[in-house]
RNA sequence: GGCGAUGUGGCCGAGUGGCUAAGGCAGCGGUCUGCAAAACCGUUUAUCAGCGGUUCGAAUCCGCUCGUCGCCUCCA
């Protein structure tokens, strides 16, 4: 099955061709570690990993690498204001960052660099960068890229050099520019950074925010990379800038394919504390969420279309995620001889095609997951009538957990068999004989003593099954 | 101010020229049950922000209006 996804820089749905198949490289934009990762951000990681995760599914072998940026303004600002060294400050939210990702299920990338242990590698770009004549150095020491010097600039978010110009705001602080939109490659150091700098050949400093990704896309993937991901925010100027000193500094082309996901807003606004709508992970899991849930709720929407947070959307997505979990485990407990059913073939067959269809076409999703559930719905039909055979039941399962592969919504955990701890054997046998019995007070007792434990009894036509809140 | 995106049933959201506008959640009805619950099945609610235009035909293209969102120097 090919693969095909929108493309930023051609704004059209392009079939994918990797440099060096089966190999991909793909770098993504990670996070800057001065406070917890809301989930607006954690949206983006999400949809890389679903990206990743597809990829992987279709055959390809994935190379991920996402920096982390620990050298930054407000960084260095609270570093300062906390007096704490850089390292003391950021890795708490490295961690912090590590964990919320794992929680949601993200595969970790191969590596995760550091802007603040690339500083080498930074230096040497800028370096050919000035022996290129495309960056200069500032009266106050820092250095700056030339956008008239590198004739490609503007080309991934189409905007105009002449537009940039006029239309850029007024800067007070950076006169040492030769144009408003040259961008700073190194900023030198003043008093603000406090001893938060390094001494190298170009000064002493720190590098501009936008080199780090520049510098290790290439360490890490080589001068030409398959796929960049981000956030929709990032194509200008980041992803514009990092095209920039790339091509500019190695006279290649930077990345083949731009991939960006859109905005979550939060009760249709964007996420701020005043408005009471601002959410980290942390946030709704000590409202009784759990992670997967909102794992769900990212991918069930398209990762290009804005999505609309709510809570209430976070309690549908959860519903929804406990009713594949108990289809699951109502097919594990199918125990039907075979039966020739070619309209089963069939129908299984005609879902799993959709559904690599739906994925592979930009990672449609909810066209996928809508197959899934239609699927579903005559499978529980299939059920009803006792007329789905056990071998069948096993395939359907065997398949969930192979896209579970993709989905990562942890559908194996639906089949774990729960240790039912003895004293409630006894008590749902217990209830058993008292219904028998007609003994209603007491069979109803043993059920609300359950309930207390957590335990949902489902008195079906097969018999007795329990279930954990 | 400049550029761009978007507005689909109670909610979340697919669908970008043509079968009866996906799917999920909620609601309602039913099956099951001693009664419930859970589970499952069925199902009500949309002509697609408003107005105008193009077309044999538009949610889907064009124009205007209104709302929301993004980018325009470091925010995923």
């Amino acid at each position: 099955m090919n693969v095909s996804f929108y493309n930023t820089m051609t704004r059209t749905v392009d079939p994918f061709v990797p440099l060096a198949a089966p190999k991909v490289t793909f770098y993504t934009c990670g996070p800057t570690v001065y406070n917890y990762a809301h989930i607006g951000n954690l949206r983006s990681y999400c949809a890389e990993d679903l990206f990743r995760r597809i990829l992987e599914y279709s055959g390809y072998d994935v190379l991920h690498v996402m920096n982390i940026t620990d050298v930054e303004d407000k960084i260095i600002k609270a570093c300062l204001a906390e007096k704490m060294t850089l390292n003391g400050f950021t890795e708490p939210y490295i961690k912090a960052f590590k964990e919320d990702i794992a929680s949601l299920n993200v595969k970790p990338a191969a590596f995760y660099p550091k802007a603040s242990e690339h500083i080498n590698e930074i230096v040497d770009i800028i370096k050919e960068l000035c022996k290129r004549e495309i960056a200069y150095k500032g009266d106050d020491g820092s250095y700056y890229f030339s956008i008239e010097r590198f004739s490609d600039y503007g080309k991934l978010a189409r905007l105009d050099k002449q537009d940039l110009r006029a239309g850029a705001r007024i800067c007070h602080d950076e006169y040492d520019k030769e144009h408003l939109s040259d961008f700073a490659l190194w900023k030198a150091w003043d008093e603000g950074d406090g001893d938060i700098f390094w001494e190298t050949e170009i000064g002493k400093g720190r590098p501009g925010w936008h080199m780090e990704c520049s510098a290790m896309s290439i360490k890490y993937l080589g001068e030409t990379i398959d796929i960049h991901m981000g956030g929709v925010d990032n194509i200008f100027p980041h992803h514009e800038n990092e095209i920039a000193q790339s091509e500019a500094s190695t006279g290649k082309k930077f990345v083949n394919y731009w991939v960006h996901c859109e905005h979550l807003l939060s009760d249709g606004r964007k996420m701020s504390k005043s408005l009471g709508n601002f959410f980290t992970l942390r946030d709704l899991v000590e409202k009784g969420y759990s992670p997967i849930a909102l794992r769900y709720l990212y991918i069930a929407n398209h990762y290009r279309s804005k999505l609309n947070f709510t809570l209430k959307a976070l309690d549908s997505a959860a519903n929804t995620l406990n009713g594949l979990y108990d289809f699951l485990k109502r097919l594990s407990r199918v125990k039907n001889e075979l039966i020739e059913d070619a309209e089963f073939a069939e129908l299984f067959a005609r879902a799993k095609a959709t559904f690599d269809e739906k994925i592979y076409t930009d990672m449609n999703m909810p066209q996928a997951l809508s197959c899934i559930f239609s699927m579903i719905s005559h499978l529980n039909i299939m059920m009803d009538k006792n007329c789905l055979p056990q071998q069948q039941a096993v395939s359907v399962i065997d398949y969930f957990m192979k896209i579970d592969a993709i989905l990562a919504l942890n559908l194996g955990q639906a089949l774990e068999d729960d240790i039912v701890p003895e004293d409630i054997e006894k008590l749902i046998e217990e209830r058993q004989s008292a219904r028998k019995a007609k003994d209603f007070k007491r069979s109803d007792e043993i059920r609300d003593l359950l309930s207390a434990r957590g335990i949902i009894l489902q008195d079906t036509p097969q018999g007795v099954v329990w279930k954990k809140m």
